[in-house]
DNA sequence: GATGAATGAGATTTCATTCAT
DNA sequence: TATGAATGAAATCTCATTCAT
C-alpha cells in the first residue's frame, strides 16, 4: 500500500493463489441485495427475496450477515467505498484542473452506466434508519477529500470563491445525481451530447466561467 | 324555528366567526403522515404510528383512507399540488426574467423553511412503488409548465440554448434539492448568504452568465 | 285472547289508537337484519351494514338491542315463532288428514314465496354459535306439536308406523327445505307442477301410499 | 437418458417401503380446518385457531395457502371430490337397481359415521361467499352423474317419472342430510333400525313403490 | 332519542429470524 | 455449510361497540 499501484495491488490480492471461479456467496448476496434494494428500497424487500435473487437459501443470508440491518450497512459501506475508489482512485491530481474535473465527471458517468443500481441505492433515503454509526462516519469521511479539493481549487483561483465549498459540492452533486434520477424515471434520455453539455455546465457552475 | 331562519341559522353557525376552527381529522392525519413519512420513509412507518402521531385511533385512519396506499397517494398528490401552487401561484410571468427567477427561488426557499418535510417526502424514493397511475400522471403534468417556461426563456435568448430544457431543469432542481438534503443531514448549515449565492449560481447555470 | 279471532285481535292491537305509518324502528332493524343475514350469513354482515340496510344510524341498533348477539337471537326467535304461527295458526286439525297435510304444505310453499329469506335465515348454520339457551329451547319446543301430530297420525293408521316419528319429520322437512335451497342456488326452477308433485311425494313419504 | 434407470430409480425411491408415513403439514392443516369449520362455520374461525388446531404456527398456514379464502376453496373441492369418490367410486352400476341404491345409501351412512364433519362442512351455508368459480363449477359438475343416473332409472321404469329428476334428487338428498343434521343437534339418535327404515323410505320416494 | 365518527380489540397477512435436517 | 420450512412478532385492515353532539 506504499506505492502508487493501489489498483494493481488490489487485483493481485484478489486473485491470490487459488482460482476462485465462484465469486463467493457473500459477494453474490451483496450483489443481489444491491439489485433489489435499488429497485424497491430497503424496506420494500424481504430477506427471502434477497436470497432468491442471490440464488441461495434464506438461511444462508444469516450465515454471512448477522441481520438484515448488518447486511444493509455492509452493502452501503462497500458501495460507498467502491464508488469513491472508482471516482478518485489513481487520479493524477496534478494535471490541469479542467482535465482532472473532466476525468472525475467522466468516471461518474461511466460508473452510472456500468452500475446504475449503485447511485440508486446510495441515494436512497429509506436506508437512513438502518445505517449505524460506522456507516454515518464513513459518509462524513468520504466527503472530506472532496471538500479539500474544492478548497484547494478555490485557493488557486480556479473554483469560484463567492460560494462556500460545501454549497458548491452539494449543488454539483445534486445536479448530477438528479440528472440520472430523471433519466431513470423515463422523463429524459441522456445522449452523449447531453452529458458533455452537462459536464460543461457543471464546470461553469464550479468555476464561474462563461460559456463560449 | 317557525320562519325561514333554519337555514340561515345553520349557515351562520357553520361559518361562525373564525376561519376553519376545526382543522378536520382528515387534514390532521395527512399532516401527521407527512411528518412521519418524511422522517422514516413510507415503508418505515406502520399505520398505528401515523395514527398516534395524528392523535387518533388506528381504525380512524381507515375511515378516511381506504388503505395505507391510498393515504400515501393522496398525500403525495396533495403536497405535490400545494408545492406547485406555492411556487407558481399568482406569479407575474411578464416581469423581468431575473425577477421572476428570483421570486420562484425565494418561494422555494421559503417553502423549504416553512414546511421542510414536504421536500423530504416528495423526494423520497420509497413511495414510488406505492404511487398509482393518477399520481404518476400528476408528476408528469406538473413538469410541463416548467419545461414550457424554460423553452420560452431559451427562445427569448435568456436561458442558454446549448443545454436541453429538461437537462437544465433536472440539474437546477437537483442542485437545489440536494442543498436542502445535505443541510438536513447536518453536513451544512445554510445561512442567508449561502442561499443568495446558491440562487446566483443557479441563475448562472440557467443563463450562462458570468459572475460579477 | 279468549276467542278464535287471534289474528284479528292482533291486527286491531297493532293499529291501536294512533296511525303508525312508520312501523317502528325496532321492526325495521329486524327486517333489514333478516334480509342481509339471509344473504351473507350472520358472521358475514357487519353491524353498520345492518344499520344502513335499515336506514338508521349504527348507534340506533344499540338502542334497541344490547348487542349483535342479542339481535340475532331475537330475530331467530321472532322468525321461528312467526313461521310456526303461519304454518299452524288457526289450522283446523279435525279435517281430513290429507287436507290438513296439503294445507300445511301449501302454507310452507306460500311462505317460502312471500318471505324467502326466512327459510334461508332459519336454516343457516352459522348463527348456531350465537344462539342462547332460550333460542335453543324454543327450537326444541317448536318441534313438539309436530311430533305429536305425527304420532297421532301414526296412531290413527294414517302415517306409516315403520319409521320413527322424528325420522319422518326430519326427512320430510329436509326434503322440502333442500328443494328451496337448490332452487335458490339456481340449479332448478320450481314450477307449479313440480311443487304439486313434491307435495304428493312427501305425502307418500309420510303415509307409505303408492302413486296412482 | 441412456438407460431407463433414472426414472425407475426415482419411482422406487418415491414409493419406498411404507404408505405415506409423513402425513404432510398441508394435509394436517386441511384436516384441522375441516374440524373447526364444521363446528363453528368458516366465518366463525380465525386463522390462528386453525393453526393451533393443526399444531402449527399461524404463519405456516400461509406457506401452504395463499389466503384463508384459498384454504376454504381447496378444502371444499377436496372434500366434495372425496365424498363423490367414496359414494360412487368403483360402483358396479350394472347390478340390480335396488342393490346399487342400497350400496350408495350405505356408503352415505358409513361416510357420515366415519367423517361426520364432512357433511357438516359441505352443507355449510356460510362458505358460499368464499367459493370461487372453480369450486362452483365443481359443484355443478358433481351433480351431473347423479342426474344422469336418475334419468336412466326413470327411462328404465325403475324410478318414478311423475317427478322431475332434479326434484327427486333434491328431496332425497335433503331428507338424508337433514336426518344427520337433526341427529347432530341432539334431537334424535339414529339407530341401525332407523337408518334401514330411512333407506327404505328413500327408495320408495324414488320409485313410488309401496311399503310391504 | 338518534346519529355516525371514533375507538381499539381482534382478524388477516407478512416477514425477519431460527433451526432441524 | 447450506437449506428452506417453520416460527411468531409485527404489519395491515375490520368491525362490534361507545359516546359526544
Amino acid at each position: 500500500m506504499t506505492g502508487s499501484k493501489t489498483q494493481a495491488m488490489a487485483v493481485s490480492t484478489e486473485s491470490s493463489d487459488s482460482r476462485r471461479p465462484v465469486p463467493d456467496k457473500r459477494v453474490g448476496i451483496l450483489a443481489a441485495a444491491l439489485r433489489v434494494f435499488s429497485e424497491r428500497g430497503v424496506n420494500g424487500v424481504a430477506v427471502p427475496e434477497i436470497a432468491s435473487a442471490a440464488g441461495v437459501a434464506t438461511g444462508t443470508i444469516y450465515r454471512y450477515f448477522e441481520s438484515k440491518e448488518a447486511l444493509v450497512n455492509e452493502l452501503y459501506r462497500q458501495e460507498k467505498a467502491a464508488l469513491h475508489e472508482y471516482l478518485y482512485g489513481g487520479l493524477d491530481r496534478d494535471r490541469e484542473p479542467r482535465a482532472v474535473f473532466d476525468e472525475v465527471w467522466d468516471r461518474m458517468v461511466r460508473y452510472a452506466r456500468e452500475r446504475p443500481e449503485v447511485y440508486r441505492f446510495i441515494e436512497l433515503q429509506d436506508h437512513q434508519s438502518y445505517l449505524d454509526e460506522e456507516s454515518l462516519a464513513l459518509q462524513r469521511r468520504m466527503l472530506l477529500p472532496m471538500v479539500n479539493r474544492v478548497k484547494a481549487m478555490q485557493g488557486r483561483g480556479v473554483y469560484r470563491k463567492d460560494v462556500r465549498d460545501r454549497v458548491l459540492i452539494a449543488m454539483g452533486w445534486g445536479a448530477f445525481v438528479n440528472l440520472l434520477k430523471v433519466e431513470r424515471e423515463g422523463l429524459l434520455t441522456l445522449r452523449r451530447k447531453d452529458l458533455l453539455a452537462a459536464r460543461e455546465l457543471c464546470w461553469q457552475l464550479y468555476t464561474g466561467e462563461c460559456p463560449g
